[in-house]
DNA sequence: ATTAGTAATAGTAACTATTACTAATTAATT
DNA sequence: AATTAATTAGTAATAGTTACTATTACTAAT
């Protein structure tokens, strides 16, 4: 795979923030670095990074985010304010084996999403 | 809510298997049951059924499946046949305490999704 | 430094899943 | 049975994403 600059600026914005980005908004930031690029080139790089383990893809609904973290960890998801914050919670590796003596099923990863209301959008109501 | 012919088949089509079909299987299924159903009347009341908790909607990747299981459970998903089965962890909830002490975030749902090999899949490779 | 070969790009069209719209129909209620 | 509001079929529209194509940019080997 080639280093092309569009690529390395995709991948400089995906890595620049915690916020769990789509498509679309690292489409318009990249356009600050490079003002003619093409959405298709987004879309197609944020696609081959994930591929190759760069970055990771996860699926808000029906949507795909872009997560630098590609550690296992896990994800709060709130309700009001649709807000993705990265958590770690001691312990999911112990379900892997579980599944595997259960289930016989090969656990290659674990997602875990929390879905509720953050402490902000408690109060706020 | 109105008691609708197709509404009543929807929801006995979704409850009739566990293979959390998608929107496009139940419609196929229906129109063994009413020909001239429309897509968007699956859509519809696919969303409305789930709205009011009578099934569950649970996405996989970018596109949504429907569940008759309302319960708390988690599923495995196997990279090989995409199929996804459900499963049941204990102790998953002992988390909503730590996420809500650490992170003052409530939490109303949990989902777990294992990905992996199945059985099956890892035999016939 | 040029060339040949390959990978990547911009721009656009196409595709897929889903939702919105509308006139006609239907289920519940009086 | 008549009324009325919910629901429908059919179709158009939308959102997110992928595919296609002609052109450009790298890379390596002369």
């Amino acid at each position: 795979m080639r280093f092309s600059r569009q690529r390395n600026i995709i991948k400089d914005i995906v890595f620049s923030t915690n916020s769990h980005p789509n498509a679309d908004w690292v489409y318009h930031e990249a356009k600050n670095f490079i003002p003619s690029i093409s959405l298709g080139t987004v879309y197609r790089n944020l696609k081959q990074l994930s591929k190759i383990g760069i970055i990771k893809t996860i699926y808000d609904g029906s949507v795909a985010r872009f997560d630098w973290n590609t550690h296992p960890h896990n994800h709060l998801k709130c309700i009001e304010c649709g807000r993705i914050t990265d958590i770690e919670i001691e312990k999911t590796n112990n379900f892997a084996e579980k599944v595997l003596d259960d289930y016989s099923f090969d656990v290659h990863d674990i997602e875990v999403t929390f879905i509720g209301t953050c402490l902000e959008h408690k109060n706020n109501k």
